[in-house]
DNA sequence: TGTACATCAGTGAACGCGCGTTCACTGATGTAC
DNA sequence: TGTACATCAGTGAACGCGCGTTCACTGATGTAC
C-alpha cells in the first residue's frame, strides 16, 4: 500500500463511499469509526488522517449519500438526456428500489433521521428536496410547484411505507397504486389541469 | 413512595409513556435505560422490575408510540364520532403537527427507522399503516384503497419533508400544497372519480 | 542513475466514558395473628 | 386494633464492553544531492 497523495485521496473516497452506503442502509446513528474502517480493510487509527472527527465524516457522508442516492434513483439506467415523469415514477416506485435501501434515494432512507437532526443536516437535505421538487415540476407538463410537491411527498411516503410493510402483496399494491395515480397527475397537468 | 401493585403499574406506565414520547422525538436508537429512568425520576436499577431488557421495552414502547400518535394525529381535538377526510387532513398536515414530533404521528416520526428494523417492529407498524389506509379509505367517498394509499403516502411524506425543510415558507407551502390537492382527491372521489 | 533522508498514511495499544445488565441492600407496604 | 413479619419496588455500586479519540511507531514514498 502506497503513501502518495493520489493513494490518500483514493482511501478517503473509499471511506466516504462506504459511509454513504451504510448511512442509507442503516441510518445516521449506525456509523462507528472502528466498524467503518474495518469495512474498508483499514484500522481505526488512520481514520483521523482523513477526517477531523466522526461528526465531520457524518456531515460529508450525508452529502455524499444524497448525491449518490439522487443519481441512482432519478438518473436511472439511461444517463443520456432528460426522461419523462412516467419513467422516473416507474424507477422510483419500483420493487427494486424498495428492496435496495443502500443503493437508493437517501431522502427516503434518512428522512425521519434528518427531521430530528441539527440544522446543518436539515439544510443539506433541504437543498435536495428542492432539487427533487424542481426536477419533478419540470417533468410535469404544468411546471406547477404544488403538483410537484404532492408527487414528491407521495413518492417518498410510498417508498417508505412499502419498505415497512411486511405483507408483500400489500407493499406491492402500495407502490402500484401511487405510481398509477401520480401518472394520472401528469396527464391531467399536461392537458391543462382540470379540477 | 408506595410499593403496592397499583403503584408498580403506575410506574410502568410512566416509563412506557415517556419512552414512547422520546421514541417519537428522537428515534429508535435514542433510548438509553439510565437516561430514560432519570427522566421519570428513578434510578436505572429499578428498570428491570418492569421490563426484561432494553429491547423488550423498545418493542412495547413502539406499540405505545404508534397508538398514542394515532390518537393525537387522527382523533384530533374532538373525540366524538367520525370526522371527515378534510378535517383529518387539516389536522395532520398542520404546522402544529409538523412542529410537535414528540406528540405527533409515530409512523412519520419513525418510518425510516422502522424500514430498517427487524421484522417484528415492521409488523407492528404495518398494522397501523393498514389502519391508517382503511380509515382514510372509509372517509373518502369512494372507499377506494388505492386512493387512500396515495393520500396516506402523501400525508406521511409531506409531514416528513416539511420537518426537514429549513426554509419555513417553503415548508408551509409543502403542507398547504399537499393539503389542497388531497382535498380535491376527496371531491373527485365523492363525485365519482373523473380521470 | 544511485544513495540518504524527510514525510506521512496506516498501525495498534491505550485512554476515559457511557452503555446494558446484575445484585446485595433498604425500607415502606400488605398480611397473619 | 396492635404487633411481627414477608414481600418486593426502588437504590446505587459494580461488571464487561464498545465507543470516539490520541499517540508513539513503522515503513513505503517522493525528494535532494
Amino acid at each position: 500500500m502506497g503513501h502518495s497523495q493520489a493513494d490518500k485521496a483514493r482511501t478517503r473516497e473509499r471511506i466516504l463511499g462506504e459511509a454513504a452506503a451504510q448511512l442509507r442502509d442503516r441510518g445516521l446513528e449506525s456509523i462507528g469509526v472502528a466498524r467503518l474502517m474495518r469495512s474498508v480493510a483499514l484500522t481505526h487509527g488512520g481514520f483521523y488522517n482523513h477526517f477531523g472527527s466522526r461528526s465531520e465524516l457524518l456531515a460529508h457522508a450525508l452529502e455524499r449519500a444524497l448525491a449518490d442516492g439522487w443519481r441512482a434513483s432519478m438518473a436511472g439506467a439511461a444517463p443520456d438526456g432528460p426522461r419523462g415523469f412516467g419513467a422516473r415514477l416507474r424507477t422510483f416506485l419500483s420493487r427494486a428500489h424498495r428492496d435496495s435501501r443502500a443503493g437508493g434515494c437517501a431522502i427516503a432512507a434518512l428522512a425521519s433521521d434528518v427531521a430530528r437532526a441539527d440544522e446543518r443536516s436539515r439544510e443539506v437535505m433541504s437543498a435536495w428536496i428542492d432539487t427533487f421538487v424542481d426536477e419533478v415540476a419540470g417533468s410535469l407538463g404544468s411546471g406547477d410547484e404544488g403538483d410537484a410537491m404532492l408527487a414528491v411527498s407521495a413518492m417518498i411516503g410510498a417508498l417508505l411505507l412499502s419498505r415497512v410493510q411486511v405483507d408483500r402483496p400489500k407493499s406491492d399494491r402500495m407502490l402500484k397504486a401511487v405510481r398509477d395515480r401520480l401518472t394520472r397527475l401528469e396527464h391531467a397537468a399536461s392537458r391543462g389541469a382540470p379540477a
